[in-house]
DNA sequence: CAGTTTAATGCAAGTTTATGCGGTTTTTGC
DNA sequence: GCAAAAACCGCATAAACTTGCATTAAACTG
């Protein structure tokens, strides 16, 4: 294993965990600790995480540079990410929207995954260019900027023109009868274009926006297919939504 | 086994692994490890390839692991970004390329600052995203992995529909009787388009780049209204270009 | 066609890099 | 404060790199 390799892998599972074990390390790799702490003095030194003792952490994470605003609920939201990263085969087109959800989603990516990735949201484009094997194609517009995304007539004409195998969409507020609805006008036009153009799409939400209700409405439940909480898929919370159809991870 | 065979499965091998050790090679082609190191040097010094100790790696893996990011020749970029920051006005519809120039001159921007800007350059956007009254446009396409900058047909149509006030471009290599030229055939055609769309077009370019040529000829000097190098205005070596009709800065 | 040139490869000696090990110091949880 | 875990330090070693040179085979030349 190159040595490059390797501190590719530890970076990748401390943008994944946040947190990593040296200990840890050094046994998923066959390597002495020293050689683990060498790669993680070297990854410090050069800003890409923050040594600890007993490991290290993201430098997000970490509280001395906390001007990063925190991802709200993020184990919850790393929960997802997993469930949905398991979805996504080699070949995929897989169009995203934006959100903190959907970063995860990106870091939680297998290594060497061969896809095609269609984004219009800038952190999550940045998170997808991470990855070596995977194909990014940039959805352009006029960039929202409470949003972080790009929304507009061209977005959407540009979202329409292709046809993903795969739509994965976090979900702002969703209700069994009232359906998928969120807070900005240009969002939902677009999420709207990206259901009509999707073989198939996956709802991501939290568990605590499950049953709820947003300004303007988006879509009936019907508009997924798949629907992933970070609770468990046979949640009694989530029965209306199985028996709506919807698959449930 | 031919040298070019070999170097053909070695590269083969590479962009399908991402990376390879030379232990490895050696073993499967059954020659020294002498020989796979010179190929591996070969194909480096090529770009089409990354040798670290051990083997080597796919370009664009070692694009995501790049361990030191420092910008070259920073100081002279920061005296361009100065000077080509003065050029904008509120109100100004700008396009820019991408490049590390570009970035210095989107920080180097006037804080208040009220203008629009296309760029098709994630680490540019995310600069102007900075600013609070800048309001931004994605050009969107396929992102190239190299340039971090948007390609193809789509961001050349997209180009072509607006009618920018003033284009600031990344110079790679100008010369007076050879124009500007640069190394990526998408990149040469984006910037062909935004030279073709825009009323005024600034290069920026530091200084050891004047008088250089590259593979691919991108515009007749003659193409941009505006230079700006590191170098006083009426520094010698510029004199072929403000006879050419350019204004210097 | 013989002699020369050139490219490609392997080999050997010396250097650098990466890693693991033993012993000592520091940190941490109790 | 104490024991255990982890970090640090120096050193040893093996693998990989560099350089220069010899050998071979192919290509070129008069």
């Amino acid at each position: 294993m190159l040595k490059q390799e390797r501190q590719a892998y530890i970076l990748h599972q401390v943008n994944l965990h946040n947190k990593i074990l040296s200990a840890n390390l050094c046994q998923e790799m066959n390597v002495s600790e020293d050689t683990i702490r060498r790669d993680l003095l070297e990854l410090s030194t050069n800003g890409k995480l923050v040594k600890v003792h007993g490991g290290a952490m993201s430098t997000s994470f970490s509280h001395t540079t906390a001007q990063n605003e925190t991802i709200y609920a993020s184990d919850s939201k790393k929960i997802i990410a997993q469930k949905a990263a398991s979805l996504v085969k080699d070949g995929m087109f897989v169009l995203t929207t934006g959100g903190t959800t959907i970063i995860e989603l990106a870091r939680a990516l297998p290594a060497g995954l061969k896809a095609t990735f269609l984004c219009g949201s800038l952190p999550a484009l940045f998170e997808y260019m991470q990855h070596p094997n995977i194909e990014v194609i940039v959805i352009g517009d006029k960039l929202s900027r409470n949003a972080r995304i790009t929304v507009g007539p061209q977005a959407i004409s540009q979202v329409k023109a292709i046809k993903a195998d795969l739509c994965f969409m976090g979900i702002n507020a969703i209700d069994p009868e009232h359906g998928i609805s969120d807070n900005d006008w240009d969002v939902v036009m677009l999420k709207k274009a990206m259901i009509q153009t999707s073989r198939h799409v996956v709802g991501l939400s939290i568990a605590e926006k499950i049953n709820t209700i947003q300004a303007i409405h988006l879509s009936p439940v019907s508009g997924l297919h798949t629907l992933i909480t970070d609770l468990p898929a046979d949640h009694e919370r989530l029965k209306p939504y199985s028996d709506k159809g919807l698959r449930l991870l």
